[in-house]
DNA sequence: CTAATTGCTCAACCTAACTTTAGATCAAGC
DNA sequence: GCTTGATCTAAAGTTAGGTTGAGCAATTAG
């Protein structure tokens, strides 16, 4: 089967609703490898099309480029991606959801014990153990608790004396 | 009862690992309101430890800092904040909370659709369908599919043929 | 064949949520 | 009184995920 001449960049996103520039942006991230014509113009395969489609769904979903383009990994390289390939990434994709929800939900579970106890600000609340990793920590340098860079070295004293 | 003397911003980055350039930030954007001494430094009440706790754990969850703040405005404004108004915020959070929760446990279903189907790149996937306003927003300028400015003049013909 | 689209690159700008840096001031211990 | 550590302000930098604009080349429609 020869390539096929391929897709415009301004096709993709007329059926996509994405931004040209987003999909430019997206090629700089290694979501999509367009080839260029003669010309020097970006081609697309059609089934990037769905690949496209597959991370504006991950990011509806609240995952990062770089968590998407670790899911993408799971399709094939040379050829293009049958429906049973997809079938599979979806179901891999799947986990990694429930895995969000169950993380959500969990912490919501613990926020309930907070709100009868009403200890909201004390560090044994279990919402302050950083063993929730999963929970969106979005964005830019913002640390969560136990996120921190460095901050190791200062759990000696200050002996947890509640008066908050 | 006398305004208490204050605790400083050392002492709530302390006790609740946030950095003070944190906090800082954050009483710019009106979460926190600290008074000055008589030399220009800010005091906190003490019960702000539990305000920004209550940031914190809000943010874990997703929320952006102007939602925690309108969820803040919950509390009341003149007097410190009892046990019982911050249980009160917490069930009105809780509320917001489980509707986060159930958006991503619909759009997860519909995934599921998706995956039976094949469909995950077709405009009439119903993950397509910009129903679902809650799903992570965040940061910047990001539009999701039907969250667009202004690209609500455009669907006229793209009658939807379907090779994708 | 020419005009209108579309696409290209590169650099600058944008938002959210902060951090970093610089230079100056405040508060506390000895 | 002096030194050390905590704070202060203001401005600039950072990251993610893009958008916008300028100036120019390639395609496509008529």
């Amino acid at each position: 089967m020869a390539r096929s001449a391929g897709v415009s960049i301004g096709y993709l996103s007329e059926r996509t609703g994405l931004a040209v520039s987003a999909i430019r942006y997206y090629e700089t991230q290694g979501l999509v490898e367009p080839w260029r014509n003669a010309g020097g113009q970006r081609r697309f395969e059609r089934a990037d099309l769905r690949r496209l489609s597959f991370v504006m769904i991950a990011q509806k979903f609240g995952f990062s480029l770089p968590e998407i383009q670790s899911f993408l990994k799971g399709l094939p390289g040379g050829r293009t991606p049958t429906k049973a390939d997809w079938a599979q990434l979806s179901a891999q994709f799947r986990e990694h959801l429930d895995a969000r929800i169950a993380t959500l939900e969990r912490m919501r579970d613990n926020l309930d014990g907070c709100i009868g106890c009403g200890c909201l600000s004390l560090p044994n609340c279990k919402l302050y153990n950083p063993d929730d990793e999963a929970a969106q920590k979005g964005q830019g340098p913002r640390y969560l608790m136990g996120d921190a860079p460095d901050r190791s070295a200062d759990d000696g004293n200050r002996a947890s004396n509640d008066e908050n």
